[in-house]
DNA sequence: GCCGTTTTCGGCCCGACTGTTTTCAGTCG
């Protein structure tokens, strides 16, 4: 089997990591790791669009790329990795990964003083031998024992310091208020940054102001409780570090500016540099402080972020598009999609009861789900075969089965469905029997146990589930938990391909840890023709509520309301399922 | 190395900070 989209991608980030170091110009190191992000996240095979000389369609994929990408999926590696690891040691670019070091000092360092490991520049650093380089000195040296030192304690590979979406939208919007309360009247502060384009997880919290006391404002950072230490409280703005390690960047502007700083710092990277690559076209550059026209030399200011893209020509981009997946030429050409909502959601497919590992009764999860507006709400307890003493035997289900129709016929305003959330076994038969999954409403299949299995067996595994004929949907299908645990290898296309042919549907997880499938994911699942479906995987009534996190993931995966099945009521999502349930 | 309703060659986003400088290179977001 050709190599996966991943595998490319390392290869290419790889190789841009090396011309990097032997001192290639910057445009094309960046063309190596444009094209890396283009191939790790193309919804199709890029191995196969290659061989069949089509992988120059991606963006940032040229002849010469797609020929290193052939050579690469014959031989393993291609020439210029073989010479460039040769030449510089691989410990090289671990050191250009510490902040303050990139590749030319890198490079400085292992020609002067032979240093080729994280190991050798410790050394070298406590011994006093960076400062007899030419160009560094002792503030330099004290630096790189202190990033060691860091790193040390928080090593890269538990990709430390970074917080799930929740909680880095909480603790920004608690800093917000706090910087309200203490500023004068009139003040307006909000997140900016990556928790507003609703990514998986945050890295620091950016926070954008307005006020008529920029100084003050961004003295009074200091004062947060939850702030340990302020390091520059600079002209426009402060940045601080929070008691748990997060760093939190506050930026002031003019109202008139505002709209200039949020397009800014809400990012992301790739998106600014593309979107003012695309505007110099037009003789303009866009920076937070405006935009400047070359034929006038003046400086237009915009107070809204809607004045910025329309001043490029542009419809307005959602924060959730931004990340140079496509969305500059969509919105050049008047195509982006109009996003699905948290309100276009009428019913929830996926939830547990005490019955299972859930905390509240079916009764309360009901009314939950009926005081969020909902139609209807599936019950779907784990089955037979689950762990952790909460499984579910074919003779509790058949009673719990009664108990759920007992409610729905008791209860008004909301269609209570008799489901189960069923383990797909190692060899990929369900834990039940075909009898029993017949008697039920809604039938979400799982795997919940062998994540390790190999790719092969794996994707045989989840096929034979999705081809299974009282199957309606797969839930979390890449079994990730975001930082934490990688999907399981898996043939998502073969997946894709087959969900789309059995007319199975495939779940986006909204539980903050999972957002499974992924926003890459779901896009690409959608493109294969794939039924979408957002659920919570609630185990508790206030948990009913994490559909907000799933809805963040169909944004970012370009989702419409028509592309997701639940936007619509019971009766005729019935019909969107496969024909022998329908 | 990519790419083109101003270019198939000559460009390729913008600004801030830091340290070692005496005018700027390297790094970062």
């Amino acid at each position: 089997m050709d190599l996966p989209n991943a595998a490319i991608a390392d290869a290419l980030e790889e190789l841009g990591d090396l011309y990097e170091l032997d001192g290639a110009i910057v445009h094309r190191v960046l063309a190596y790791r444009n094209a890396a992000k283009t191939v790790r996240e193309a919804s199709v095979s890029v191995a196969a669009l290659a061989r069949t000389g089509r992988a120059t369609e991606l963006r940032g994929i040229g002849e010469t790329l797609q020929q290193k990408i052939i050579t690469l999926l014959d031989t393993g590696t291609t020439p210029s990795t073989e010479r460039l690891r040769a030449k510089f040691p691989s410990g090289l670019i671990a050191i250009t990964r510490l902040p303050g070091l990139g590749p030319k000092r890198a490079r400085l360092l292992f020609t002067e003083l032979e240093i080729d490991s994280i190991e050798k520049l410790r050394e070298a650093a406590l011994a006093q031998r960076l400062r007899t380089v030419k160009g560094l000195g002792a503030k330099f040296e004290t630096g790189v024992l202190e990033a060691l030192g860091r790193m040390a304690a928080d090593p890269p590979e538990r990709a430390a310091g970074r917080l799930l979406l929740p909680r880095a939208i909480e603790l920004g919007e608690t800093l917000a208020a706090g910087l309200i309360e203490r500023a004068a009247p009139g003040t307006h502060v909000q997140m900016a940054g990556s928790a507003r384009r609703m990514a998986d997880s945050v890295k620091d919290i950016d926070l954008i102001a307005i006020t008529t006391k920029p100084t003050t404002l961004a003295q009074s950072l200091a004062g947060l409780p939850e702030i340990e230490s302020v390091s520059s409280a600079g002209k426009p703005g402060a940045r601080g570090r929070t008691h748990s390690g997060v760093s939190v960047d506050l930026r002031v502007a003019k109202p008139a500016q505002l709209g200039n700083l949020l397009q800014h710092f809400t990012g992301s990277g790739p998106h600014n540099a593309a979107l003012r690559e695309a505007a110099v076209r037009k003789g303009l550059h866009v920076s937070e402080y405006g935009v400047l026209e070359d034929s006038s030399q003046a400086t237009r200011t915009c107070a809204g972020e809607e004045e910025v893209y329309e001043l490029l020509g542009l419809a307005y981009i959602e924060p959730e598009l931004r990340e140079h997946r496509g969305e500059l030429e969509a919105a050049a050409g008047g195509e982006l999609p109009r996003l699905i909502e948290l309100e276009d959601i009428r019913g929830d497919l996926h939830c547990h009861t005490v019955a299972s590992d859930g905390k509240n009764t079916i009764e309360e999860m009901a009314l939950a789900a009926r005081e969020r507006g909902y139609e209807y709400l599936a019950i779907t307890d784990h089955s037979a075969s689950h762990g952790f003493g909460d499984d579910v035997s074919p003779e509790q289900l058949r009673r719990q089965i009664e108990l759920v129709r007992a409610a729905n016929a008791q209860l008004e305003g909301i269609e209570l469905l008799a489901g189960s959330e069923v383990n797909v076994m190692p060899d990929g038969s369900l834990d039940y029997e075909d009898e029993l999954l017949g008697e039920l409403d809604w039938v979400i299949a799982s795997v919940h146990t062998s994540f390790g299995m190999g790719e092969q067996s794996m994707t045989e595994r989840m096929i034979a589930a999705i081809e299974h004929p009282l199957v309606d949907a797969i839930g979390h299908p890449t079994g990730r938990l975001i930082g934490r645990r990688e999907p399981y290898a898996v043939d998502l296309d073969a997946l894709f391909a087959a969900a789309a042919r059995t007319g199975t549907m495939l779940e986006i997880n909204a539980n903050p840890d999972r957002r499974d499938l992924s926003d890459i994911h779901a896009r690409a699942a959608m493109r294969a023709g794939v039924r979408i479906l957002i659920d919570s995987d609630a185990h508790r009534t206030d948990t009913l509520q994490n559909m907000r996190w799933g809805i963040a993931t169909a944004r970012r995966a370009w989702l419409t309301a028509a592309d997701v099945a639940n936007t619509r009521p019971w009766a005729e999502l019935g019909k969107l399922r496969k024909q022998t349930r329908q």
